[in-house]
Order: C-alpha cells, then sequence, then structure tokens
DNA sequence: GACTGAACGTA
DNA sequence: CGTACGTTCAGTCG
C-alpha cells in the first residue's frame, strides 16, 4: 500500500480567486501607468498576472485553477438584499479587463471557471474540499477573507497585502496569531465582528479581542448562543439584540463546497503554455517586461516536458566528403538541413564552417579552414548544386557568409524563417529558437536518451559549437518539414517556392552590390546641416532669452512653451503634450512666436544632419553603402531594409533631397536609374474592386487625380482647380488606410460634416470601392484573414475583438494589407523578372535598391536603352491587371538626378 | 547598459 | 479617429 502512495504523483494545487485580486490590483495600481497605446487600461490585468506569475514561480503547484464571480446575482444576495450594498458600481474600466485576463489564463493554459449564482469563493472551497480529500496539497490566493475558514494543515492562503506588493503566508498558526482564533472558528468571529466590505453588521461594540474570548470560552458560535444569557454587560446587551443579524452573517460567510462544477480537480493539471498565442495576446496588452519575466521565470520549466533533437546517428567527415557528396553518391540528392557558421554585415564578413542533418540521420561538421582543396571541391560543388536539395534557417546571411568565402549555395528548396513569416506574418520573432518551441514543441538542445544521460556532459567545451550548429541543421530540417504542411494549409507553398526564395539570392546580391557614395559632398553636407542646425539653436535660444535648454528634449520644450511661454496646450501624449511638427507650426499661427520658427527650423536641420552622420559612419570600405534587407518583418510582406535604412532617405523637401545627390553612380557604370510604379495602390484598388470609374480613369490616360476630381466635384477635367485635386488625392489614398471623415477633415483642415459630403460624393461616383472595402473587411472576419493577389495572407485575430479600438484598428489593417500586400508582391515579381532579363541578356547592370514602389538600378555603360526598355517590360508585366502598370524612369548620375 | 516614448523620415 | 516600417534622442531604470 504504501508503494502505492509513494507513487502517486504529488498534487499541489493553486486556486486563485480572479475577480477579488484583478479588484485588488485595480484600485492598487495607477490606470496612468497601465494603459495601451490604443487606451485600454491594463491595471487589472497586469496586477493579477504579475501576481499569478510570482506565485507560480514560489509555489511550483503541478495543478492550477481561477475562479471567477459570474455575477452580481447569488444566493447570498437572495437571502440578503443589502448583501455587498455597500460597495459602488462596478467600474466598466474594470470589468473591460476581465475578458483580457481570461485570454491571458487561455494563453497560459490555466484553465477558469466560475458557475452562476456563487461566488469565486465558493468554487475555491468546492475544489479545495475536493482536492483535500484526495489528500493533495492546496494553495489558495485571494483577497478575500471569508476564504480564512479553509486554511488548514493541507491548505495555506496567501492573502495580498498593501495592494498587491506582498502577500501574507496564512497557514493554521498565522491565522490563530493574526486574529486569536483557529481558522475553522475564524468565520464565528467574523460573523460577531461583522464584515464591512460585504456590508454585514456586526454586534457593535464586539471586535476580534471580544469574540475571540467568547469563542474560546463557548467552544464556538453555538456554544456562543447557547450562553448568550450568560453574557454580562453592555456587549452582552448588544450581542442579544443582534443575534439575528450575527446568525444571518455566519449563513452567508459559510463558503459552499460541493457546487456541481464543470471540471474537478486533475483537469487543472499544469500544461505547458501556447506560447504563440502568449506573445500575441501580451503584445496586444504591451506587456513587454512581464512577458519576459515569465519566459525567464519558466523557461527551465518548459524544458522538462519538451525534447530536443537526436544526434545519434552517423557522423560525416570531412574525409568522408566525396563518399557521401561526391558525383553520384547517395548523399547528394537528398535534403539536407544546413547551417553556416560565420558572419556577414555591411558587405563584409567570413564562414568558419558548415554543419548539416541528412534525412537519414546523419550529421556533420566541417570546419572549413581545415579543409584539403580536395575536400573543399567536394563540399563547394555539393553546396553550389542546384539539384542537391538544402534547407536553411535565414538563409541570406549565410549565403553571404558563404560568398565571402567564395561559396555559392544553390538549391535551397525551404527557408524555414521565410516559410514560418508566409503562415503567419505577424509575429515577434523567427528565430529558429522560438519557431522550434512554436511548431514543434521541442526545444532547441540535444536529446539526451535516458540510456546516456550525462553523455553531453563529458563532451569538451570545443565540441559544443560543433554540437550546436549540427542540433541547429537537425532542428532545420525537421522543421521545414512540419512548416510544409502548414504552407499547404495556408495556400503559402508557390509564395515560398517562386517568390520568397528566389529573391532571396537577388536581395543577397543587391546588399552585396551597395550603392556608390560621394564621401566628400557627403562631409560637406554634414557640414552645412550643422551649421545650419547651430544657427537655428541660436536663434531659439535667443528668441525665449535663455540658452538652458535642450531644443531636442520634448519634456524641456514643454516646460519652455507652456510655462515660460504659457502658449496653449497641444495635443496629450502618454507624458505630457506633444511639441511635434504639426503642432508647433499650430502654434504658430496662434502666436507667431519666434521662438516657434527657429525650432521647428531646428528640427529639420539637425534631422537631416544626423541623417547624414548616419550614412557617413555606414560607407564600407569600398565607398558604398550596403544596406540589409529583411524579409520578414513587415506583416503585409513588404521588405524592410535596415542598418542602414535606405528606404526613408528624404526626398520631399528641397533640402532634404540633397541627401539623394550623394548616392550617385560607380565607377565602370554609367549611370543610376530609377523606376518607379505610379500610383500602385491605387491601381490595385480598381483591380480588386472592379470598379468601373475608377478602372476608367486608369485607362483614359488622364491624370488620375484629376479625373477623379472632375467626377466628384461634377467639373470638366480641365476645370479641376488644385485645391479640388489635393482634397481628391488625399482621399483617395486615406480610403487605402481606412480613413475616416474626421481623419480626413484633421488632414484637409475642414470640418468633419464637409469631409463627410466629400466621401459621400466620391462613394456615389465610385460605388465599387465602397464594395470592395466593406467585403474585404467582412470576408476578413469570415476567414479570420486577408489575402493578396499572389495569396499571401494575414490573419487578423482582433477582428473579433469585443475591445472597440482593437477591432477597428484589425478593419483597417485588413483594408490595407491585400492593398500593401499586393504592391509588394508585385514589386518582388518585378525584381524576380528585371533581375532575370538582365541574365538572360547578359547585361552587366543591376539592381542596387528596392523602395517599396521603385528600383534603382546601376547602368553599365552602353546598356542604358536596352535597360530602361527591359525595366519597362518587365516591371509593367509583373501581373495581369485590369488596369496598365505604369512604370515611370529617369536616368542620372544621382539618386536625385535620376527621380523625375 | 537596456529599455521606452516621442518624434520623424519613407512608401 | 490613416497603413507599413527604422532610427535617433532624451529620459528612466537598475
Amino acid at each position: 500500500m504504501s508503494v502505492m502512495v509513494d507513487r502517486l504523483p504529488r498534487v499541489k494545487l493553486l486556486l486563485l480567486d480572479g475577480h477579488s485580486l484583478a479588484y485588488r490590483a485595480f484600485f492598487a495600481l495607477p490606470v496612468e501607468n497601465f494603459s495601451t497605446s490604443t487606451g485600454q487600461h491594463t491595471n487589472a490585468v497586469y496586477g493579477f498576472t504579475a501576481m499569478l506569475i510570482n506565485v507560480l514561480r514560489d509555489e511550483a503547484p503541478t495543478h492550477v485553477g481561477v475562479a471567477f464571480d459570474v455575477s452580481r446575482k447569488t444566493f447570498r444576495a437572495d437571502e440578503y438584499p443589502d448583501y455587498k450594498a455597500g460597495r459602488s458600481v462596478t467600474p466598466a474600466e474594470f470589468s473591460g479587463q476581465l475578458p483580457l485576463l481570461r485570454e491571458v489564463l487561455d494563453a497560459l493554459r490555466i484553465r477558469h471557471v466560475g458557475v452562476e449564482g456563487f461566488e469565486a469563493d465558493d468554487v475555491i472551497a468546492t475544489l479545495t474540499r475536493q482536492a483535500v480529500e484526495a489528500g493533495h496539497e492546496v494553495v489558495i490566493c485571494t483577497g478575500d477573507r471569508d476564504a480564512f475558514q479553509l486554511v488548514s494543515d493541507k491548505v495555506t492562503l496567501l492573502y495580498p497585502v498593501r495592494g498587491v506588493s506582498e502577500v501574507w503566508r496564512m497557514d493554521p498558526a498565522a491565522v490563530t496569531e493574526k486574529y486569536l482564533v483557529a481558522p475553522e472558528r475564524y468565520s464565528d468571529l467574523a460573523a460577531l465582528v461583522g464584515e464591512s466590505s460585504d456590508n454585514l453588521p456586526g454586534v457593535p461594540g464586539v471586535g476580534p479581542k471580544t469574540a475571540a474570548k467568547w469563542l474560546a470560552q463557548y467552544g464556538d458560535l453555538a456554544g456562543v448562543v447557547a450562553h448568550v444569557d450568560e453574557i454580562k454587560g453592555k456587549v452582552g446587551e448588544n450581542l442579544r439584540a443582534h443575534l439575528d443579524g450575527v446568525l444571518r452573517n455566519r449563513r452567508l460567510n459559510r463558503l459552499v463546497d460541493d457546487l456541481e462544477l464543470p471540471l474537478g480537480v486533475p483537469d487543472l493539471e499544469r500544461a505547458s503554455w501556447d506560447r504563440e498565442e502568449v506573445h500575441r495576446v501580451f503584445d496586444g496588452l504591451e506587456f513587454r517586461v512581464l512577458r519576459d519575466r515569465l519566459f525567464q521565470t519558466f523557461e527551465v520549466e518548459q524544458d522538462e516536458v519538451e525534447g530536443g533533437f537526436e544526434l545519434e546517428g552517423e557522423v560525416v567527415h570531412a574525409p568522408d566528403l566525396p563518399l557521401r557528396f561526391g558525383d553520384g553518391a547517395h548523399g547528394r540528392r537528398m535534403p539536407h538541413g544546413v547551417v553556416v557558421v560565420g558572419h556577414y554585415r555591411g558587405g563584409g564578413g567570413d564562414a568558419g564552417a558548415v554543419a548539416f542533418a541528412g534525412e537519414d540521420g546523419t550529421t556533420g561538421y566541417l570546419d572549413l579552414t581545415a579543409l584539403t582543396p580536395a575536400e573543399e571541391a567536394v563540399l563547394a560543388a555539393w553546396l553550389a548544386d542546384p539539384d542537391a536539395p538544402k534547407v536553411l534557417h535565414d538563409a541570406k546571411e549565410q549565403l553571404q557568409a558563404l560568398s565571402c568565402r567564395g561559396l555559392e549555395l544553390r538549391g535551397v528548396r525551404s527557408d524555414t524563417a521565410l516559410a514560418a513569416y508566409l503562415v503567419r506574418p505577424d509575429q515577434r520573432s523567427f528565430d529558429l529558437e522560438d519557431l522550434v518551441v512554436r511548431h514543434l514543441g521541442r526545444e532547441l538542445k540535444a536529446e539526451t536518451g535516458a540510456g546516456d544521460q550525462g553523455m553531453l556532459d563529458f563532451a569538451a567545451d570545443d565540441d559544443a559549437a560543433e554540437r550546436e550548429a549540427m542540433v541547429r541543421a537537425r532542428a532545420v530540417l525537421e522543421l521545414s518539414q512540419v512548416l510544409a504542411t502548414r504552407l499547404e494549409e495556408t495556400g503559402g507553398t508557390e509564395l515560398l517556392r517562386d517568390l520568397e526564395l528566389p529573391l532571396v539570392d537577388i536581395l543577397a546580391r543587391m546588399e552585396r552590390t551597395g550603392i556608390a557614395v560621394d564621401e566628400p559632398a557627403l562631409t560637406a553636407l554634414e557640414a552645412d546641416f550643422g551649421a545650419k542646425m547651430r544657427q537655428a539653436q541660436e536663434d531659439a535660444w535667443e528668441a525665449i532669452g535663455r540658452r538652458d535648454v535642450n531644443l531636442g528634449s520634448p519634456k524641456q520644450l514643454q516646460e519652455v512653451l507652456f510655462d515660460q511661454l504659457g502658449m496653449p496646450k497641444t495635443k496629450r501624449t502618454k507624458t505630457g503634450y506633444t511639441t511635434d511638427a504639426d503642432a508647433l507650426a499650430d502654434l504658430f499661427v496662434k502666436t507667431e512666436h519666434p521662438f516657434l520658427e527657429a525650432l521647428l527650423r531646428h528640427r529639420d536641420t539637425s534631422r537631416l544632419r544626423v541623417t547624414v552622420e548616419g550614412l557617413i559612419k555606414s560607407v564600407a570600405p569600398d565607398r558604398r553603402i550596403h544596406t540589409t534587407y529583411i524579409q520578414t518583418i513587415a506583416a503585409t510582406g513588404r521588405l524592410s531594409s535596415t542598418d542602414p535604412n535606405l528606404q526613408n532617405v528624404p526626398i520631399r523637401t528641397e533640402e532634404g533631397r540633397r541627401i539623394r545627390e550623394v548616392f550617385v553612380v560607380g565607377e565602370g557604370f554609367e549611370s543610376l536609374m530609377s523606376a518607379d510604379y505610379s500610383q500602385i495602390e491605387m491601381r490595385i484598388m480598381a483591380h480588386l474592386s472592379g470598379d468601373e470609374g475608377l478602372i476608367e480613369a486608369f485607362r483614359s490616360g488622364e491624370d488620375l487625380h484629376r479625373f477623379v476630381g472632375a467626377r466628384v466635384f461634377g467639373v470638366e477635367p480641365g476645370d479641376v482647380t488644385p485645391a479640388m485635386r489635393s482634397k481628391v488625392k488625399a482621399m483617395s489614398y486615406g480610403l487605402a488606410y481606412g480613413l475616416s471623415a474626421f481623419g480626413l477633415s484633421k488632414q484637409l483642415t475642414i470640418t468633419t460634416g464637409e469631409a463627410q459630403g466629400l466621401m459621400d460624393e466620391y462613394f456615389a461616383r465610385f460605388g465599387g470601392v465602397r464594395d470592395y472595402l466593406r467585403e474585404v473587411v467582412a470576408e476578413a472576419r469570415a476567414t479570420g484573414y486577408t489575402a493578396t493577389m499572389l495569396g499571401r495572407r494575414r490573419y487578423l485575430p482582433d477582428l473579433m475583438s469585443d475591445n472597440r479600438q482593437r477591432r477597428e484598428g484589425a478593419e483597417r489593417m485588413a483594408l490595407n494589407a491585400p492593398i500593401q500586400g499586393s504592391a509588394a508582391d508585385i514589386i518582388k515579381l518585378a525584381m524576380k523578372g528585371v533581375d532575370g532579363a538582365l541574365t538572360a541578356e547578359g547585361a552587366r547592370s543591376r539592381i542596387l535598391l528596392q523602395v517599396h514602389d521603385e528600383l534603382v538600378v546601376e547602368v553599365a555603360p552602353g546598356e542604358r536603352e536596352a535597360v530602361e526598355a527591359l525595366v519597362r517590360r518587365e516591371m509593367g508585366a509583373a501581373v495581369e491587371m485590369d488596369v496598365p502598370l505604369d512604370v515611370s524612369i529617369g536616368v542620372g548620375r544621382s539618386w536625385h538626378d535620376a527621380a523625375h
């Protein structure tokens, strides 16, 4: 028998009162510090979650459950209508957070339960009884003192004090010490003393001391009642007068421990949480620190429940290479996971080793510096063989590292980062570590089987890097198989194979090539902007008669603008009042204070100076700038450019445009060519909506905004004034972003009514556009995702949110994603087309940059005409649409001069 | 040193 | 109360 008991797993059950803990947090944490950028209050969720994490860490329970009050109508209120009547109405800011709290629990896979007509504590009492009867240990966390009655040698209670910053650990001794009665008598004591928070009055003049004395003397409340006539004095009289109330209190504070529950203790066993969901939910709540703490605290425990990767098969060493990867060798056509150990950044890098894992269970690790020429030749041939299938994670960087060693990489059949991105493009991270957990439910580590525990410990330290690389190679291979299924399910197989993977190679070449810059001109520009910035700073200081203000500090500026100069307050930000350019311009109109003019000038020039400074820092030894394109960042499918970002080089102002003059044609080339799609997003909208009017606009060849303006304002195209045109232009573009009448009015400085009128007029003429926009959101709501012309999906679960801000935000994303995303698809196709055609025609000209709707090409001598024709052809023919894809091209010695 | 929010550049 | 990004700075925290 005792053997049986020993073998039973120990159970430690943690029960939390969701309602009372969240309510405590709601009042303890200042809401100003706990709100999302969309205005959702999160203080209650935050406080509860923080406490939950702490308790999980400190108590390490095996089972967890959370109880909720379902409504305020309980059997207690039926018996005593004034029950809890003293409490103010539950604030909407609190109840609005309860669904979020449940989302957190769901993501953490913690069960929660509530029973109509009963309180959370009754649920807790029921589960506690069940657990205690089964011989389990129980920890209860609640802010409700009624639960003290449940404390026993098996049951501990954690009671939050000082808001939620601390908990008292109440075992029987602690309860007795604090209340002078044993836990099972606590409710008797509370009935006598009363509970103000529940609006249960006690006996006047009787506090815990007196009550405890009586209970000690007569055993329990029944004993006190039996001897009620023996109690002398004023308090005795009071007791007799209030006896009914005391007995009622006792009936009400007795917790119900025999509820019918939809789940039992075994259902509360802790499961590993849904990592993806945790990221999504915590991202939404903007709980960054808390999420990190969660992962940090429980990473180890998660490890325990998940496996690693086998490295048990044959190990291939350098001398084995010809046998495995030589011509006709059996490993040649076998898919392998590959990991290149190396680095690449800003045009330079190196590769030190290659690890691989084959489908037959073999692994290998090859130190590239230790290979004989013959061995290296075999490896190089295998790596470069387009028919030798390989799978990598984030192939571009590794491909770059290899290329720095003169090695080519072909035959990449999947890239697990790209595949995961296509499956769910808005993820925080596509690190291999995360994907392995997310899609395989395992950790990125070597498997240590039951028989060979400690094997890893025996391995020497310098083997650790090798083993890690091989584990990664194995993980990539396995991951790619799972992701292939996910991709098939979400229709992304072709996108990966035919679009994103071919793009990897093109982007890698663009990065390695870089774009030439005129360094002396760049330096001169920095000096010029620097001088103008200092002049503006002097003027600004002069205007306010002090020099101790950092013009780059919004905080100090607020002090000057609103305190010293007493200007009217601007729009609120999280931390004060905005000092952004719009607001400053607004203040200038109102006050005409010279400080504002100088300040704005300082903003502009210092920003330009900083931009130039950043560019100077990133010029490589070859006097070119090598950006890095990231293919897995933008949820819509766009690329992003970083280190430096060459997709946000100024163009709108004349001063800013000067920066584009320093991006020049490189030595041995003839000119730079800039080719961009005109109004591609509007054309996509015309195509997708099928709106006859808009399609006609593009087919007519008339200026788009003039054409639309003529329809909207009911005039001849020739009579569209510049003001009419700019209004229509703003509206056309705004539509693709989900612009509201309010937003339009704000932008055009007209009344909301006028803006609404404008929109009505627009939709009356272009009804197909309105129908399309409505349809796109409706479909996304039905399917859960939007899709681009090539089927690139974006999932938007927030379309179903009962939080209005989040829902409406998701609706705007749903409007925009197919349009922006289709444009991204199109230019990616165009890049493939242009790159392929340049190669096919044997041209030396090459693509240097992509800026969302623009390609910058470096034109080799004598190729200008051919390349222009080729680019126009390939960009224009990227997809077949109901409207033409108009490409506009310019050529010059600099990026600025190539503008058109 | 790591992180956040404000501000601002692009499509 | 208009989408999608990346970078910089000041300010704050540990």
